[in-house]
RNA sequence: GGUCCCAUCGUCUAGCGGUUAGGACGCUGGAUUCUCAUUCCAGUAACCGGGGUUCGAUUCCCCGUGGGACUACCA
């Protein structure tokens, strides 16, 4: 694929867009970036009854914050950029309505009076007698006056009998105009339904791929029929395979799909994010599992996407969100790990933050472990001596005091300590694990921690010595 | 119910007529080790079923079965 494609993401503006809309709004982007193309992000809120405030921004904010953002359309700050506009649906409705007046009068859209009560019927009619719901046509034969509040519905041709068109990913695709119903195009409130919206946009826009869920499969004849009305030329179809929940169903909110930006504050890698969805649905036909964006836009293709959905399998993502944070220098660590520390640690210097982030790097899977794995390195813990086995209390307090006379006069560094303590072990005949088993909970408060000696070093010797007098007490 | 889409380990996937069906996540075991984690080894586990086509089907075709989507003046 080299010739510059032309797609776009267009979402409504309902609600936040979660994992799997970005992964479709991704591979836009790589593709539109492969090919030099153009990645156009629209505003589809032609349901005005379910707009979401501040919807449109988090979507932006999504792509922005992945880095996968459009070139044209609506841009990071709100601000069209463009030919084609403008980008927000609502903005165009006198285009709507000047193509929809080019149809009537083609005969190809029809008005309709028909009350909800009416359609409804219709629908429990078709329900009961087993078939699909078809408009009757009631209004084509009982017109009434153009004044009174009406729909305009698109007339299914008799010819051709069948529509079919060649998907990207899914291959030949057909269905019987028999089956098609009338469906509206423009509603009473003057608004354009998706799917009238949706041909006129994408032409005048001029899409070259269309890009979006196989969910619309069954509506893809409709907005064919609608082009072939018009008389214009068919952008290439890619409807891409679901992404399913834990459950085997389609991604959504009550199923326990998160808003994108929750990925964010939860401490995701962009990078991470980013390989983990372009690879759920789509391969190379290699082995390769860690791929930077930049490989991404080399490797990506439509034709290679899959056709068969995915679950949803964030064990992966984490694995994959550790991998990339193992990857990064402490430094930029350090750099990504603002907002994510334990309040204490604002007193603390980044020269010792950086110090407790070597500890704890090879453990994070995401950046809001932090708090719950570096606490102790902030503020003195409660240290349960219970828990330590083979030890009784006395013994317990008797170590520690010695301990602390040992260490206050133990040269502070690793190998200092290591003998040291190595030193007391044998001395007193105990096992290595035991011994710093105990030393462990007292200046952590926890049986699982970065290694001894390195978490002395960090803490230093005074705080060490001051949890170990805190703990034999 | 109708229409359409889909079908390889639990999950993400490789495979494009002939393979010991490969990799990754997870899980289990081991090595390293002061715990945890990392790292490195090893193991576990799959072609939905039935018919064809063919010398030969995971692969091509058909029929089932199963899962999913759509079936709004929502997208």
């Amino acid at each position: 694929m080299s010739n510059p494609v032309r797609v776009r993401f267009a979402p409504s503006p309902t609600g936040f867009l979660h994992l799997g809309g970005i992964r479709s709004a991704l591979f836009d982007y790589l593709i539109a970036k492969q090919t030099g193309g153009t990645f156009i992000l629209r505003l589809e809120d032609t349901d005005r009854a379910r707009l979401v405030e501040g919807a449109a921004e988090a979507i932006s904010q999504s792509l922005d914050w992945l880095g996968t953002g459009p070139n044209e359309g609506i841009m990071p700050d709100g601000s069209q950029k463009g030919d084609y506009g403008p980008y927000i649906q609502s903005e165009r409705i006198d285009i709507y309505r000047e193509y929809a007046d080019k149809l009537l009068s083609k005969k190809a859209l029809y008005p309709c009076w028909c009350t909800p009560e009416r359609l409804d019927n219709l629908r429990k009619d078709a329900q009961k007698a087993g078939v699909a719901f078809k408009y009757d046509r009631h209004c084509l034969d009982n017109p009434k006056t153009m004044d009174e509040p009406h729909v305009l519905r698109f007339k299914i041709p008799s010819e051709p009998k069948k529509v079919a068109w060649h998907d990207l990913v899914k291959g030949d695709v057909e269905f019987k105009t028999d089956d098609l119903d009338d469906f509206v195009a423009l509603k009473t409130d003057g608004f354009p339904t998706y799917h009238f919206a949706v041909v006129v946009d994408d032409h005048l826009m001029k899409i070259s791929h269309v890009l979006r869920g196989d969910e619309w499969i069954p509506s893809t004849p409709k907005h064919i029929l609608l082009y072939l009305a018009f008389g214009w030329e068919l952008p290439i179809f890619v409807h891409l395979p679901q992404v399913l929940g834990p459950d085997k169903t389609k991604l959504s909110k009550r199923h326990g799909a998160k808003p994108a930006l929750e990925y964010r504050d939860e401490g995701y890698l962009p990078e991470a994010v980013v390989n983990f969805l372009a690879t759920l649905g789509w391969n190379d036909g290699s082995t390769q599992e860690i791929y930077s964006k930049d490989e991404l836009v080399k490797a990506f293709s439509l034709d290679r996407i899959q056709k068969s959905p995915a679950v949803f399998d964030s064990e992966r993502l984490a694995w994959m969100n550790g991998h990339y944070i193992r990857e990064l220098t402490p430094e930029a660590l350090l750099e990504r790990s603002k907002g994510f520390w334990p309040g204490e640690a604002a007193d603390y210097p980044d020269e010792y933050r950086l110090g407790v982030l070597e500890l704890v790097q090879e453990r994070l899977k995401s950046l809001g472990e932090l708090v719950e794995l570096t606490d102790f390195f902030f503020s003195d813990p409660k240290a349960d001596l219970s828990q330590i086995k083979g030890f009784d209390p006395t013994e317990i307090r008797q170590h520690l005091t010695a301990l602390a006379k040992l260490l206050a006069a133990t040269e502070w560094s690793h190998d200092g300590l290591e003998s040291a303590l190595r030193g007391y072990v044998d001395e007193q005949g105990l096992k290595t694990g035991q011994l710093f088993g105990l030393v462990r909970v007292a200046i952590t408060g926890r049986t699982a921690a970065p290694g001894l000696f390195e978490t002395m070093l960090v803490l230093g010797q005074e705080t060490t010595l001051r949890r170990l007098d805190l703990a034999s007490k």
